[in-house]
DNA sequence: CCTCATTCCTGCGGGC
DNA sequence: TGCCCGCAGGAATGAG
């Protein structure tokens, strides 16, 4: 399940394999991998042979190569995605569904999707900034994240807590998972009204989330199969570190409460029921 | 503008 | 053994 931890490792591992490279040929093997791309598979192919890769950028979950033309590959892993940097002699994956060729005739970049969730598109004058990304709000780990400013746009919203961290347009990397394990930290359960926090609430809830999404980083990211892994193939391992995700029933490691599990949009929330008091008033979500 | 439900997709595992 | 169904879930989309 990438989220911020993830896609930063997998950023990591893009960067020492493609800046640099020019890329010779695409093959799109599965139209919905780039149906982001308005103007069709043909022109994705197109426009990207002969362009070099300066740099591997993300924000949030949202990743971006610089090109030389001034334009940007944009891409998202979704639920599933991978990018793989694989020898032409690998075989193709069952869910390959576009591949990069260098000039260079060195190592392939291979976009892998089982559920094609994610997907890839070129932003066209996106190298500073993709178009398709700018709505999205700056992650805890942008130099440019103004903390305050996010403290005070979450005492606005009229939601659970939890929502508002999955709001992208809000703050953006957080999913499930480290949305859940941040609740755990600062001691607060999901469908508290985010309207309703302190102000140090609300810090002390930033502080919880930026730190669990830079541990998460040193750990190279979480993985519960092989679903997620970085360019070569190899998960990360803070799913030991998880505290409450998908833990239900397991002790708290704080109190020894059994942790509970709750419906969610359509998914699940992990929380201690013991440190995650939930409010009486439930708020959706 | 804000909030929320729906939809996209495939593999896995539990239940019968 | 095999089938059905629920579940995993990020983000675009449209309704209200």
């Amino acid at each position: 399940m990438p989220e911020l931890p993830e896609v930063e490792t997998v950023r990591r591992g893009l960067s020492s394999w493609v800046t640099g490279r020019r890329i010779a040929t695409v093959d799109v093997l599965h139209p919905r991998a780039v149906r982001r791309h308005p103007a069709g598979e043909a022109d994705f192919a197109a426009v990207l042979a002969g362009r070099t890769v300066l740099d591997v950028l993300r924000r949030g979950k949202y990743l971006w190569l610089p090109l030389d033309s001034g334009d940007a590959l944009v891409g998202h892993l979704g639920m599933s995605g991978q990018l793989l940097v694989q020898p032409e002699t690998a075989a193709d994956e069952t869910h390959l569904r576009v591949r990069f060729r260098f000039t260079d005739e060195g190592p392939q970049l291979r976009f892998v999707d089982q559920r094609t969730f994610g997907g890839l598109a070129v932003s066209p004058g996106g190298a500073a900034l993709p178009g398709e990304i700018s709505h999205i709000a700056l992650d805890p780990l942008d130099p440019s994240f103004v903390d305050e400013a996010f403290v005070a746009a979450l005492r606005r919203r009229r939601t659970g807590v939890k929502r508002a961290l999955l709001d992208q347009t809000l703050v953006s990397g957080v999913g499930n998972i480290y949305a859940d394990e941040a609740l755990w930290r600062a001691g607060l359960h999901g469908t508290r009204p985010a309207d309703a926090l302190t102000r140090p609430a609300a810090r002390r809830l930033l502080g919880h989330v930026r730190q669990v999404l830079v541990e998460a980083i040193g750990s190279g990211g979480t993985s519960f199969d092989a679903l997620y892994v970085n360019v070569n193939g190899e998960s990360g391992y803070f799913d030991r570190s998880l505290n409450v995700y998908g833990r239900e029933g397991e002790p708290c490691p704080r109190c020894g409460a059994p942790i509970r599990r709750e419906p969610f949009m359509n998914r699940s929330s992990y929380s201690c029921p013991r440190c995650q008091v939930r409010p009486r008033a439930t708020t959706p979500g």
